[in-house]
DNA sequence: CGTGCTACCATGTGCAGCGAGGTAGTACTC
DNA sequence: GAGTACTACCTCGCTGCACATGGTAGCACG
């Protein structure tokens, strides 16, 4: 409940790197992610943002079938999606670096002043 | 719209980490936290978290006069609001640790002849 | 033919950042 | 003493999105 919230603007990215690495389906990529280290995240929350990044023009997709079971929907990087990222990048970096510097401020005081 | 949904999960220790710092009230806390990059936050963003953050046990309250304008609602940590912060520090460094490798890996596919 | 894995999809809920709008106190000017 | 501007607080409603839940379907093994 607390790393929900913290996912929230870095699922978008964190999906496009994956995908950027190499091309993905739902089931794969919400394993990739969790050796990546975002364990615990339900189906829901991949395909939600799959479907959102296609319908924004992140994404194309691609149907392929499989031995092991039914048919896979590929997901690739666009154009688009690939400067999307970039951007996503940069501006990861900048918040990430805001926030670090904030949070090693340290505390001072203790006691209250008046 | 792009910064709001980073700001998940992280207003609230970002709001607490100032306070760590010295007490303070809201239209001071928005100011403080524009100072350390995090521009552009709506007051309702501002009280809404600290209003939550004080229902929750986090923060205490006390109010004061002021010579230049209304009365200031000041904030302070409790003791669960030090230890809350202390969490979501090291929080924040496990998952920004991970969004980082993560981005940090090479998109390999991209030169990749027809 | 039941159990389990792979693989997809749709619906509903809750939370939180934010826009918009409102109320006061102080202070300066014209 | 009306107008403007800064300080300082609050409320209401919208929206986006992670997530829970539940359903469908193909393959495989016993």
């Amino acid at each position: 409940m607390e790393r929900s919230q913290l996912l929230r603007g870095v699922l978008d990215v964190a999906v496009m790197a994956v995908i950027a690495e190499r091309d993905g389906y739902g089931y794969d990529i919400q394993r990739r992610l969790t050796e990546a280290g975002f364990d615990g995240m339900g189906e829901a929350t991949i395909y939600g943002t799959l479907r959102r990044l296609y319908r924004a023009g992140s994404l194309s997709s691609y149907s392929q079938p499989s031995d092991e079971g039914p048919h896979r929907r590929y997901y690739g990087l666009t154009d688009a999606g690939r400067r999307q990222l970039d951007d996503g990048r940069s501006a990861w970096t900048e918040f990430s670096d805001a926030v670090g510097r904030l949070l090693a401020t340290q505390d001072d005081k203790e006691g209250v002043p008046a």
